[in-house]
DNA sequence: CCAGTGACGGCTA
DNA sequence: TTAGCCGCCACTG
């Protein structure tokens, strides 16, 4: 562990790793739980840096209302509903159905 | 070095 | 209620 501020970016990884399948969560759910509450675009930026690095469920982040607004910078912007689909979650118009419900906070269930 | 941008989020008008 | 602005942090031009 302990190599640099970077470590940040890994951090992220391991939280996305854990989200269950089926389930979502948020950017700023994230940040808020590594500590760098409000620096949710700094969560968005490591899934982007991670994208040919790093295998992670980046489908299952969205924003705080559920959106998909991450989308566009999936390999096909089809994908990340596609992928959330498979796992039986619902999208409509871009947007997760029943966020709220499917919705997993790292700091209230993982702990 | 300065300004603009961005997978966000909270506040104000 | 809906729309817009500011703040956080890192990267690019």
């Amino acid at each position: 562990m302990s190599e640099g501020k970077k470590n940040f970016f890994e951090d992220v990884y391991e939280v996305v790793k854990l989200i269950p399948e089926g389930r979502v969560t948020s950017y700023g759910a994230i940040a808020s739980y590594l500590g760098s509450k409000g620096s949710a675009r700094m969560v968005g930026w490591a899934l982007i840096a991670s994208h040919p690095l790093t295998r992670i469920p980046a489908h299952r982040v969205v924003n705080r209302v559920g959106m998909l607004t991450g989308k566009q910078h999936f390999e096909q912007p089809n994908a990340m509903q596609e992928n959330l689909e498979k796992e039986g979650i619902k999208v409509k118009n871009d947007q997760v159905v029943e966020f709220e419900k499917l919705f997993w906070d790292p700091a209230r269930e993982l702990l």
